[in-house]
DNA sequence: ACGATTGTTCCGAATATTGGAACACAAATA
DNA sequence: TATTTGTGTTCCAATATTCGGAACAATCGT
């Protein structure tokens, strides 16, 4: 896994030396590696012998997001919240430190709608990040926060965990999380957090968001307030309903 | 991997039992390989103990598409070929014998576009598959017969490997394909094979597609015909450009 | 022509996986 | 309430697999 995730993170087809320099594996050892992963089609030799990723985990994912109930539930809220407010609107999921984007609706078509889906952005720089990061029960946000490290991507990112702390606090008590050029120089974001199933239940559960995102010089800070209230809501309207779909008991059909 | 293809093809999330009953492996092995799954996040465990594709699978399969050369270099093409025929229009890649949508230009944004990317189907009742097995070289094509079953989807598919190879003739003959009807009704395509990479390479070289596809209503065989050169030529520019942008030796960058 | 680099194969030693059986818990049944 | 059935989890010795150093080709650079 450690090889696999290697070769799908970088940048461009890595040859064995490369991936044996990266990985720190005997060549015995990481050859046979390479071979098995190649033969599962998780990743493509190609004829030049680099390495890339494989289409098989293009039909995976086909199949994870096509099947996601988080996702179709939340389609039609997303759908309202784009008509409302006419920006870019992302629902995303928080995978420990970070955040998956699972759906967006777009204003303009003009950057592809796809290209995002699948998308992982750190949790402590984003809206949606930080929105769901404030409802994690305390020993999950603990975990979560143990493993970050606070990169500054521009100006106004968090730079410790004192300073996220005390912004997941003002978002507790808003329901509403702001993120003023924290991961993007001129772009703004109003998100809320969405959570599935019992919360109860401190190991399992889903935690997400959802967000309304825009460029600074149209997005004002203002404006993100003014929805900020909108965006609560339907967040807790996505909840809701997940809460209500969850899962009771159902039998495979065969 | 058996374990974990089980699980993402199944319809709806499977409980511990289930997965039992459809791997038919000792309840200890399979208890530890889906602990380990659901550890490197290729599978996600529900709070009712049952089990279904994890985020992880997203984020691989977003790398990998948005990395993908011959997607990359098909796109424009794509773009022209749907701007002469208003038509959807697809690009698949060749896998054993399966063809996995890569990319796809849609006439209308009813359908979500993004909803094929990753999407499986097979190749000898498609006409981006049958395309592709039509270029295919004799050792590759006969490991990928090999290991068809032919299900009949509509009254027009293939019922048997002759009846096939007969097709495959002819596509290789005209240099196009037309699907009438194979495997969904209603539904007629015409396709061109791409190549990519060197031909004289006997077992690496992506083999893949691109259709243009329709309501057989409003898309006529007639139509298609008309239509055939044009894919042709574009599959070819496709090749054309592939082969060129053949990774000559690049170095990576750190 | 020569050494350096790269990709691949081999095989005994070390290690992790296997899978049957026992365990814990719940829900259903008597 | 006691008993049974179903379900998920843990344990551990036998076993099969992986590990990784070393040898082997093939290619590249000079």
């Amino acid at each position: 896994m450690a090889v696999l995730e290697l070769v799908v993170n970088a940048d461009m087809p890595l040859r064995f030396t490369d991936i044996h320099a990266l990985s720190r594996q005997p060549r015995g050892t990481l050859h046979r590696h390479l071979s098995h992963l190649v033969e599962e089609g998780l990743l493509f030799q190609r004829a030049d012998l680099t390495y890339e990723p494989g289409l098989r985990l293009l039909s995976f994912a086909h199949r994870a997001w096509s099947r996601n109930d988080l996702r179709r539930i939340a389609r039609p809220h997303l759908d309202r919240l784009h008509a409302e407010t006419g920006e870019t609107v992302h629902l995303g999921v928080l995978r420990t430190t970070d955040i998956v984007y699972l759906d967006k609706v777009e204003s303009r078509q003009t950057v592809r709608m796809e290209s995002q889906i699948g998308r992982v952005s750190p949790a402590y720089c984003t809206g949606l990040g930080k929105a769901a990061l404030s409802v994690l029960p305390p020993a999950r946000l603990d975990a979560s926060l143990a493993r970050i490290s606070y990169h500054p991507f521009t100006a106004n990112t968090h730079r410790s965990r004192g300073a996220l702390m005390a912004d997941l606090d003002r978002i507790r008590g808003r329901g509403y999380a702001i993120d003023a050029e924290e991961h993007e120089v001129e772009i703004h974001c109003v998100a809320a957090p969405v959570s599935s199933g019992d919360k109860a239940c401190e190991t399992h559960g889903i935690v997400g968001g959802i967000s309304v995102t825009g460029p600074a010089y149209r997005v004002t800070i203002r404006q993100l307030e003014a929805w900020s209230g909108l965006v609560r809501d339907v967040a807790n309207s996505i909840s809701h309903d997940a809460g209500v779909g969850l899962c009771p008991v159902s039998a495979p059909d065969w």
